[in-house]
DNA sequence: ATGAAAGCGCTAACAA
DNA sequence: TTGTTAGCGCTTTCAT
């Protein structure tokens, strides 16, 4: 019925050694034989049992790759990148799938992947110590993309650079009150995005030595309702903003319904640029900060892989930003909605401020 | 260092063949030798090889998922629920992508799944014939999410019923001048979506008694971009509907979009109604037909696995849809609808041409 | 109810 | 360069 590594020998006569080496590109095999052997093989329509082979090796040639949530373009995209890294490399990709709270309980409680993958690749999934210190107790290569944890090698974005370029845009565009809607620390300590946005926001407001105004920092709780409620009250305020940085672009989401429900109009009245790309990013026409996403999961692969050939320790990548320029940014207009007067005349340039 | 059934069977002073009985849960085990395996198995946290285990039994506990593109909502919800059902009854999940087209052409040549799989779910991917050849060549229990193909079992909506639910949803708000827009047979046979989605259309208006006007049909090519463009050439006729169904809420959003250059108002002098409950359409207040999602991969699930016990030849399921009503219905008003001039067209930024 | 032993299909020393 | 052989860790007859 199946074919086996016999079958193969028998019909190249030679050795199942000999099979295994030729069809594995070992050295130490004559060209002829590991033509001949080739033929057999593909003459009988011979595939390796990925099983006997592991209970030869010890390895499974598998990553298992852990991640919140499948059905967001973000992890979409990283996972692809993971898995055409891994596919070239020859690995397989055994899928967790941790969102809901019970099966994440479960996953970090009976770790399935044990004697199941030879490297493990978390996504976007700030994780408590109890679970950190389960995923080393695996003792296998690790790479989280989103979050850095001592020990393991990481693949972020560089939050404060994105979030420095956006506000530089706003600037540059002659904007002088720019308000940040951020996301708070609810997370986990990992989740450093929200912080590191921050420190981003206020380097480019220093920067260019405008002031820094902590009523103009609202929380929106990375929520599209979130970012709704929070521009509300920035425009309800006595000193509205012209324009706002969201840290995320599902609050700028909330931003924009906000404006237009205020009667106000974007970007005449308001500049808004957010941050992901989110794929609806595009369609609603939001300037916002890109990162690349699919070199992401590349990125991590190529961490498991090379520590795998124990050739590399674990280390960090920062992948860089850059600024989408959309719809949602303008310079500010002389409007009466603003009590100061405002700085004119700094030339529009959109393209000119594209942070490569 | 790894702990074998050797050392468990020793520890409970019993052979491997009984740790081996106890741990699975098969009869013909005292209960008190069970125990005394479980705690040494506990004691030692013993782990049994997948690998050793596949290669005794010829079962690997794995299912092979084939999907084109995994960032995309509905995608994620399929296999989220196809995950949760596998793991409930011991499987794991290898995802395999092949939206691409090179990564689809070394999928079905090189079937990476051979001896690696106890069955496969392929997720929305109309497969051309040698594709099925392919995949039927494995010999392995397949269902099929989104398309049906013979020998297979599947799972699918009723697209047939969900249309007509949406389009009786326009009928009862009073509207007469129902227009569609389609997304052509572009794709594989199998892609049955849009010829029963019209059947639906037709058979809804049908039973109503309202006459069939095929100037009224037109084609969206299943984007948003084709969606605008579509809609702006219904609202440009000289007789233009009251009501518009989208076979997609891509479309649907390419509609509305359409609809506000236009200067008109949805749904004021257009109601529109969608097909999907894309992540989107709740943010755009879309009315639309939504199905089970996760459920599809629940069911599918089923299907393979009574399959693999023996229990079932393949079989489909049509799973039912339901319209999810929105802001984006309402009865025809009564006056005479007339195109506005748009107001922003000039005011709009560069770089906004998403609609492409 | 339990044990002994023969594989499952491959890889990796070790020999030749 | 090639072959021999001993595992890898489990399951499954077949005995007992």
């Amino acid at each position: 019925m199946t074919v086996s590594i016999e079958d193969v020998a028998a019909r190249a006569g030679v050795s199942t050694a000999t099979v295994s080496r030729a069809l594995r590109g070992l050295p130490n095999v004559s060209e002829l034989t590991r033509e001949r052997v080739r033929d057999a093989a593909r003459a009988l329509d011979y595939v390796v049992s990925p099983s006997a082979s592991s209970l030869a090796t010890g390895r499974t040639s598998t990553v298992g790759v852990v991640v919140p949530y499948v059905g967001r373009w973000f992890f979409g995209q990283v996972i692809s990148g993971a898995e055409t890294a891994l596919r070239q490399s020859g690995f397989d990709l055994l899928l967790y799938t941790v969102g809901a709270e019970e099966s994440r309980r479960r996953f970090f409680e009976e770790l399935p992947v044990r004697r199941r993958v030879d490297a493990v690749l978390v996504l976007s999934l700030p994780l408590t110590d109890a679970e950190v210190a389960a995923i080393a107790g695996l003792r296998l290569p690790t790479a989280m993309v989103g979050a850095s944890v001592p020990g393991f090698s990481s693949v972020r974005i560089d939050d404060v650079g994105g979030a420095s370029k956006a506000v530089n845009h706003l600037i540059n565009l002659g904007h002088q009150r720019i308000a940040m809607i951020h996301g708070a620390g609810i997370e986990p300590a990992q989740f450093t995005a929200p912080e590191d946005r921050r420190r981003g926001y206020l380097s480019a407001l220093a920067s260019a030595g405008l002031d820094y105004d902590s009523s103009l920092q609202v929380d929106g709780g990375f929520t599209l309702a979130g970012g709704e409620r929070a521009m509300a009250s920035l425009l309800s305020s006595k000193h509205p903003p012209t324009a706002v940085f969201a840290q995320s672009d599902e609050m700028a989401f909330g931003a924009l319904r906000a404006i237009r429900r205020a009667g106000l109009r974007c970007p005449e009245d308001v500049s808004v640029v957010g941050f992901d790309d989110h794929e609806m990013a595009e369609m609603l026409d939001l300037t916002t900060v890109a990162q690349p996403v699919t070199e992401q999961g590349v990125l991590a692969v190529g961490h498991i892989l090379a520590e795998l050939r124990g050739e590399a320790a674990p280390s960090d990548d920062l992948v860089p930003t850059h600024v989408v320029i959309r719809g949602t940014t303008a310079p500010p207009t002389a409007k009466p909605m603003r009590a100061r007067v405002p700085a004119r005349s700094v030339a529009r340039s959109a393209g000119s401020s594209s942070a490569g």
